[in-house]
Formats: C-alpha cells, structure tokens, sequence
DNA sequence: AGTCTTGTTCGACT
DNA sequence: CAGTCGAACAAGAC
C-alpha cells in the first residue's frame, strides 16, 4: 500500500535509473482504464517523442514532468508498482501499461487490483489544488499542523487520512504517528490540546522520515504488497509498533495492542497509551 | 465457493 | 458548508 515513503522510495529509484533525461519512444496501454481521461491513442500521442526532464513526488503521486510543460501524474493506489523490464520480456499479467523509452528501457506499470492510475496534466492545470502541505517540507511547522486541525469536529484519524489535511499519509503511518503521539485514533481533532499537536507533529515527521530511510514498508509476501522499481522489499516493516500488531504487546506498556474499525477502516493501537477518556477538568486526553 | 479485505475518491445524504 | 456514509474499483486470501 504505497504511502508517502514508498512513493518517494520509487520517485529515488526511478531518478537512480536515469529515467530524467530520456526520451519517450512508445507507450503501450494494455488496460485503457488504466490512464485517466484520455483514450490510449490519445495518450500515446500526447507523449511519444516527449523528453522526461524531472522525476518528483506530490503526496502520493509520481510527477514525471515533460518537455511539452505538461507532467504525467502515477497515482499506484494499493497494488500499483512500476518495473523495468529487459528487453525482449513479454508484459505479463497484470501489465497494463509499458512505456518505452530511449536506449532501450522499457517500463512496466503492473497493478492486480486494477486501482492505479496514469494521468496527464497540462501545464495550465494544477492537480494538487487541493492537497495539504508536505509533512517533510521545513513548511509543515507546529502551526501548520494546528492550522489544519483548527475548528475541526471530524475524528482525528480519518481527518489524517485526508489527504487535504496533510498529504502522503495513509492508514499504515497514520497509525503509527498516533500511537507515537498517544493519541486515540477517534478523538475529535478539536478536542487535542496544543502539547498533543506537538507530538502528532513530531510522530509524523519521524515516523514518515524513518520509513523513507528505510525504503518504505513491505508486509509479508505475495504480490499485492510494496516492492520498489528494482523489485527491493522496504525495509520499515520492523519499526513498525502497532499496525497490524493486535494481540501483541504494546512496545511502551506491554499491555495488548488493540484492533477496531474507524472510518470504515481498520485501525491499530494501544488502549493504555492511547485513551479515550476526555478529563472535564482540562478538556486534555486523560 | 462465498466472504472478507484493502485505500482512495466521489457522490449522496444529513 | 461540514461531515458522514456507502459505493465503486478488482482480485487474491482464506
């Protein structure tokens, strides 16, 4: 599940394989639903002979920005991965798009649950009008964190998981940085006291920062999970204190992590460390 | 073999 | 408008 770290984990990689600076010489859409808002043809036009002169990341999107000033959004969505494959290996199942590129390099969009997306942006638009701020930028401050917080009444976890809130986060490092933070996944985010939004400041920024150095996340086996441009696992699973961890013991308390569903998704944390009780007295988590 | 799981966005509704 | 809820997407795991 490509969160922030992973994307920013393949953005690295895909940099590393030298894909700034080439030329696109063919694109093959195997699954037209795979590119958003234009017919295969069409996309396929708009991009051949194009030159990549950037490879970045916006929250949880790939922007491979063009000579033309347009930029081509990959949003990998759940099971999305990018690959490069030698030359003369047959796409296989799940392939949906392959675009190909000059010396001979050829890119794989592979993605089984059929959620990723490719999507081309003129110049004149601005996809990311309504994302929040990038939780690694010098930008994201303390008060930038309580701005977006500011006069809100939804629960604090599903506020995270928007990405208008704070963008790049999903239900993986939510999670984690609530439970850093000692912070309830359902308290309502107008009820933290300024010392708890310091702390769910601070356990993004760390938890997000780790999971980057350590290459994103990958859980388990099987193809549906995260694997970088080069086919690596991430490495972060291991720092992982809390998700999918129900049953085990809290790594700060010892008592048993907990399981429950917030938002309609499944949410990971200790119920010692992590309270729900409000305290009448001071309004603070108790 | 049907049910569950999974993240995100969007539209409908309160 | 703010927020909640469910749908839709698709296929593998169990």
């Amino acid at each position: 599940m490509p969160e922030l770290p992973e994307v920013e984990t393949v953005v690295r990689d895909l940099r590393k394989h030298g894909l700034a600076n080439t030329i696109i010489l063919g694109i093959d859409v195997r699954w037209s639903r795979a590119v958003s808002g234009l017919a295969p043809a069409a996309f396929a036009k708009a991009l051949i002979g194009r030159a990549v002169t950037g490879v970045t990341r916006r929250a949880k999107y790939i922007v491979i920005t063009l000579d033309s000033g347009s930029r081509l959004l990959i949003h990998l969505r759940m099971t999305g991965k990018l690959r490069f494959i030698p030359a003369g290996e047959r796409p296989g199942k799940h392939d949906h798009v392959v675009i190909t590129f000059d010396g001979q390099r050829r890119l794989v969009f592979n993605d089984t649950r059929k959620f990723g997306r490719f999507l081309l942006c003129p110049a004149s638009s601005d996809p990311f009008a309504k994302l929040g701020p990038e939780p690694l930028e010098d930008t994201f401050t303390v008060a930038a964190l309580r701005g977006r917080l500011e006069g809100k009444r939804r629960m604090i976890k599903p506020l995270l998981l928007d990405q208008a809130t704070v963008a790049g986060l999903g239900n993986i490092y939510v999670d984690e940085s609530l439970w850093h933070a000692k912070i309830h996944p359902e308290r309502r985010a107008d009820t933290l006291s300024p010392l708890e939004i310091r702390r769910l400041h601070t356990a993004i920024r760390a938890v997000l920062r780790r999971a980057v150095e350590n290459g994103g996340t990958t859980l388990g086996d099987g193809a549906a999970n995260f694997y970088s441009v080069a086919g690596h696992r991430g490495r972060n699973a291991d720092a992982l204190n809390v998700f999918r961890r129900d049953g085990l013991p809290c790594p700060h308390c010892g008592s048993p992590l907990a399981r429950m569903t917030v938002g309609q998704r499944g949410t990971h944390f200790c119920p010692a460390c992590q309270p729900l009780l409000i305290s009448p007295q001071t309004g603070h988590s108790a």
